[in-house]
DNA sequence: GCCATAGTTCAACAGATGTTGAATTTATGC
DNA sequence: GCATAAATTCAACATCTGTTGAACTATGGC
């Protein structure tokens, strides 16, 4: 009874934005290699083909799902940087936890899900989050050994999304943001601007 | 060529000890899901079957390898108490990461590889990290809030782990232990003893 | 030395997966 | 309106997966 009928649509149908938004849930929830392209365009109530007609396969369809971030690097920058230097900490995980819950924990989980089959996902973590992020942050605030606070700093947001939203440790996966900056906070100040000898 | 002759093979070949150093290999390099029982077998030097026979199908073999923890938590614990709480921390670290390293990262990045599909790894990196070290010693030195001092230091641990042995986020990756233990150790010693408010 | 048994390989299966080409239907350009 | 092109479904393929049962062979107890 769910066949449908071949051939071209009605116009205004978008299934190419359809199998993207479909992608990110899947991709999300099962990581690159548990995603089947099958899965995928049931839930975006299209045949499997579409996917390689739109975006030449399963590789193509994660790159312009999840590959493509949906929050602008720019923007965080922008947030994190508006603001005293001492207090950068708090507003970095504030940033980071309110962007991550916004999306349930998904965008963080699908990254780290994918980690593993996917080496451009590391690549595109260290873009986002060494690149784009932390060393702007350190170039701006002027302190010395950049490229290990910057590292430094990874360390702390990784293992804080993993255990949030990955493996679900309580209490601390659902403890309320404000209680998370506070507690957290104070570490992430001491890599970006502490001293570390 | 390399076909072998069938039939029981002479004593002293222990098929059972090569499967499951063969399988710590893959199940490390590739993740659960990415590892084949053909690859393994392969490895191994054995057929595929042979997994299971002895250990009744692919989970068996991955939680006779993998999750089988090649280190002894109660050992770890006790070098991890064996000194002055104020630098709990920099043991902390310094044990860690000698242990960590001493598989080339290859145990934590069996762990982070497979805590996707694997939901009984998720609960295997709790017991350890959480139970059977963070929350010892946390009650061995009677702080408050012991719970989310736990989780908290678990962010770290894991967060470092990720960055040094998945990611490989240069510095980190690369720094010597010394090193690593100065700069990380105060930050976890923070959530160990140090005020969270 | 005989023989049941445990260890081993082999071939094959059933299911799933990414991909492809043909068939079919609609939209668009002229 | 008609022809071409685009979009879509469908069926099928080749490959890979974990698993199974049968066939074979050395071992060890007697």
């Amino acid at each position: 009874m769910n066949q449908k009928r071949r051939g071209r649509r009605a116009a205004g149908e978008d299934t190419r934005a359809a199998l993207i938004a479909a992608a990110r849930e899947v991709f999300v929830e099962k990581g690159y290699d548990g995603a089947t392209v099958r899965a995928i365009a049931t839930k975006a109530g299209v045949d499997a083909a579409m996917v390689n007609h739109w975006f030449g396969g399963k590789e193509g369809l994660f790159a312009q799902s999840v590959l493509q971030l949906p929050f602008d690097p720019a923007e965080i920058l922008k947030r994190v940087l508006d603001g005293p230097v001492e207090e950068a900490g708090e507003r970095i995980v504030r940033t980071f936890v309110t962007v991550w819950d916004a999306t349930g924990g998904g965008t963080f989980a699908a990254l780290i899900r994918s980690v593993t089959s996917q080496p451009e996902v590391a690549n595109a973590l260290k873009s986002f989050l060494i690149n784009a992020i932390f060393k702007n942050v350190l170039a701006e605030f002027g302190v010395e050994q950049r490229e290990l606070r910057a590292t430094l700093c990874a360390t702390q947001m990784v293992g804080l999304g993993i255990v949030r939203y990955v493996v679900h440790f309580e209490p601390l996966a659902s403890v309320d943001i404000d209680t998370l900056v506070k507690v957290i906070a104070p570490n992430l100040q001491r890599y970006l601007t502490g001293d570390l000898d």
